[in-house]
DNA sequence: GTCCCATGCGACCGGTCGGTCATATGACCG
DNA sequence: CGGTCATATGACCGACCGGTCGCATGGGAC
């Protein structure tokens, strides 16, 4: 965590420390982002850097654990559970590519706990991230069970939800991009593509993909609920 | 690609220093990963590395492009397709799955293709391995077109290439790790897992997912087939 | 023998990194 | 005013990196 040091700083100040940060760590892994870079872009003596923070790993997860999930919830808002499941995942799923489109950094940031690293403390980061998104996904799909909107048993709701996590990760990032026709450095540089792949394009892309995790779902699990689990 | 000297190499001494290159970029990514160490390890000096090859893209490069495609096509060996569309992607996916398994450190410098880097290099190195798998996918998808057992219009045959490819990569990669109850950087050290992951159940691992894939196919794509290309 | 040349080799180079430390600054207190 | 204390600062440190350079070596050609 930031020492008290950071949070008496003046706004404009941290705010500045704040935003080079996320730029750095959005355009490079852990290893590759520099602090150099970040307090000479900052305009922020490195001495005084570590007047804010323990070191560079201390800024790297107060990022990915506090400030990028606090700006996501922001800008997600609270989003009251209207319509049947299908509907509100696909809410989601479109809600989650426009936080991509409108802040391609801060996403970039939350998709960093995917990136491998040679490093134990920053895979440990990674992995409690990743396993938190995973968690959050199941708690949902479990609401599709609840609700009957899912027929997969019990057992294999971790093997979906995995499957189903990567489609809507990796997968429909992949697709974002091949609809924008750009690579994912190219867009980080821009502050919003709003213009570029707007609320209808996303909707449709949403539904599409909707289409093809209910498929997979109702047709998939139910063959497979025979399975035996490991010991 | 290598200088020739490389390839007048002693057999022994050029497979260490291979060996060596292997494990260290699959533990590390390209930048965390040090031409000094894999020297030390291999025991070789580095002024004769930089007689082998250019520099350390050079050798990143030559691995990614050459020598573990080469690996991993001698490991699938000449596959004939039998079967219907559904039997030979099943087939595909479970041998993608035993290679994970058999080979570890192989398969996960396959996937670092899918890491970010900051270097343009690279990051266009990373790109064109993955264009060519999803080239390849694509392929093998558009035969289940002609044969009818995919209904997807060709317009979305891209758009369900990449969910797919999303799917039976890094979905079914995390779901074997699952399986396994280890992360990936224990694995690497392994240089077979098919004592944990076996054949059986690995097939059914693969229909699973298989079933997956099919039910969003079948039903996912058609329902956008009216969608507009952009412009 | 002597020359040549491909290759082996490790000390060395410039540069960057994360992180530290001695000193400077300036607000507040008596 | 002098003293204290939190904070500001940038020169500096040791480690490591990718890459180079000049010398050593050794096997033919003659």
């Amino acid at each position: 965590m930031p020492r008290s040091t950071f949070f008496n700083l003046p706004e404009e100040r941290r705010n500045r420390l704040v935003r080079e940060a996320i730029t750095e760590f959005a355009e490079r892994a852990y290893v590759e982002a520099s602090l150099s870079q970040i307090a000479v872009r900052a305009r922020i003596p490195k001495g005084s850097f570590y007047q804010y923070f323990e070191d560079k790993l201390d800024l790297y997860r107060w990022l990915l654990t506090e400030e990028v999930p606090r700006r996501k919830q922001e800008f997600l808002g609270v989003s009251p559970p209207v319509g049947g499941f299908w509907a509100r995942l696909e809410h989601h799923v479109e809600r989650g590519m426009a936080f991509l489109v409108e802040h391609p950094r801060l996403a970039r940031l939350t998709a960093a706990a995917a990136d491998p690293s040679a490093i134990a403390e920053v895979r440990g980061l990674h992995r409690s991230i990743c396993e938190a998104g995973v968690a959050e996904l199941r708690a949902l799909l479990e609401e599709g069970v609840a609700e009957g909107a899912i027929r997969t048993p019990g057992a294999d709701l971790e093997h979906a939800t995995r499957l189903v996590s990567a489609v809507i990760g990796p997968g429909l990032t992949d697709l974002v991009l091949q609809e924008l026709g750009a690579e994912l450095h190219e867009v980080l540089g821009s502050d919003s593509l709003r213009r570029r792949l707007g609320g209808a394009r996303r909707r449709r892309l949403a539904a599409w993909a909707i289409q093809f995790i209910r498929g997979g779902l109702d047709t998939g699990a139910p063959r497979s609920s025979t399975r035996k689990r490991q010991p």
